[in-house]
DNA sequence: TTGATTTGTTAATCTAGTTTATTTTTTAAA
DNA sequence: TTTAAAAAATAAACTAGATTAACAAATCAA
C-alpha cells in the first residue's frame, strides 16, 4: 500500500479515526517522480507541499553569478517543498530536484487549507513540525556565525549521516557554502590527522 | 490600554469577538522590563514568548571561544523568544536583552496550548506567523551564501531600516557575522562611492 | 567640565577559504 | 571491455574578511 509510510509517519504524531484518514487521503495523491526530474523550477510557481515516501531530493538556486547552491537535502519521512512559493502562490525562488527516484504524497495549498479545517489535529501537527524546521534553521545559522568549515562538515555527517554516500561529495560541499576543492581540502586532513 | 497594540495586530489577521478577546486577556499577561534587562538568559528555560508593545531586544548567544554572536533583534510588533528552549522547556542556547526599556505580553507555553484549544484561529494565525519565520530564516541562509558581506549590510538596512539608528554599530556587525572593523571600513567605501 | 567608559576608525599583518589549472579516480554507457 | 563523461584530488596563486593595535569620538556619570 502506497500510502503506509505516509499514515505511519502522521501517526506518530496524531491519532486519526477511519473517517479522518479517508478524508486525508481525497484530499492528497501519490506521485512518483524520477531521478533528476524536477518537483519544483525556480520561476514556476511550487503547487504542493510533497511528503518523500522514499527517495532523495535537493533543493536549489543558481544566483546571479549563475552558481548553484544548495540549500537543503530531503530523503524518506521528511518534507519537500519551497514553503515560501507554495504559501504566497508566487514564482519560487528554487528548484527541487530528484537525485533518486523518488515518491511522494503531495498536497495542493487549496486540499492543505481544508485538511487543517476538517482535521484541526493535522495543523497543531504542521504547526509543531514548522517550529522545529524554524529552530534547526536557526540552528544552521548559529552554525554559520561560529564553526569553521570543517566543523560544520562534521555536524552535517554527525546530524545527517545517510546523506552523506547517497549524494556526490560537490553537492555536500555546496549544502556548506563552500568549494568542493576545499571540502577535499578538509577530508584530506581529517583522514591525516585520525592516523 | 496597554493591551491595545497587541490586540490590534492579532485583529490585523484574525476576528476575535469579545469573548475570546477576554479568554486571550486572561491567559497572557503585561509585563515590562528595563533596558539592560534580560528576558531570558542563555542556560535558563525561555518560559514565555513575548509580543513586543514597545522597545527593543536583541538575541545572542555566545560561543565557546567566548564570542558574542546577535542572532535577532526585535522591536514593536514583533515576537521575540527563544522558540528551542520554548518548545521543548530545556535550558536556552541565547539570551535576550533588552536594548531599550521594553514593554511585553506574554504568555507561557501551557498557556499557549490553552488559547490554541480554545481559539483555534490563534493557531491558525501562530502556523502563519512560523510559516513566514521559516521563510525569512531561510532567506538569511541564502544571503550568507550569495552575498558579500557588503551586499548583507544593505539588505540588511533595506529590509530592517528602523533598526540600525536604535542599537550601536558593533551589534550590527554581529548580527551580519563580521567584525566591527569590517564594517566600518565598508561604511567608509560605501561614503566614499557614493560621493 | 572632567575623567572614564563605550563606541567607532584606520592601518598593517595574517588566514580561512577561493580560483584556476592539471591530474587521477570512479561511474556508466555502448 | 572499452571509452567517454562525471567526480574527486592536489597544488599554487589569490582575496575577503579577521586580528591586532593604536587612536579618536561620543556618551555619561559625578
Amino acid at each position: 500500500m502506497k500510502y503506509a509510510p505516509f499514515l505511519n509517519y502522521i501517526k506518530n504524531f496524531v491519532d486519526l479515526n477511519e473517517k479522518e484518514i479517508t478524508f486525508l487521503r481525497s484530499y492528497t495523491n501519490y506521485k512518483k517522480y524520477f531521478k533528476g526530474q524536477y518537483i519544483v523550477k525556480q520561476g514556476e510557481v511550487c503547487n504542493h507541499t510533497n511528503f518523500i515516501i522514499s527517495g532523495c531530493t535537493e533543493n536549489f538556486y543558481i544566483d546571479q553569478k549563475g552558481q548553484e547552491h544548495i540549500v537543503t537535502f530531503a530523503i524518506e519521512n521528511w518534507w519537500s517543498s519551497d514553503i515560501s512559493s507554495f504559501i504566497t502562490q508566487k514564482p519560487s525562488d528554487f528548484n527541487v530536484k530528484c537525485l533518486e527516484d523518488t515518491e511522494v504524497i503531495q498536497f495542493t495549498c487549496q486540499n492543505q487549507d481544508e485538511i487543517f479545517k476538517n482535521i484541526p489535529k493535522m495543523e497543531t501537527l504542521f504547526r509543531k513540525l514548522l517550529e522545529k524546521a524554524l529552530v534547526s534553521s536557526q540552528k544552521r545559522i548559529v552554525n554559520n556565525f561560529s564553526l569553521s568549515a570543517k566543523d560544520q562538515y562534521i555536524y552535517f555527517k554527525n546530524q545527517y549521516p545517510n546523506i552523506e554516500q547517497r549524494v556526490p561529495q560537490y553537492m555536500v560541499a555546496s549544502y556548506l557554502g563552500i568549494t568542493k576543492e576545499f571540502l577535499s581540502k578538509i577530508k584530506a586532513q581529517l583522514v591525516k590527522n585520525k592516523s
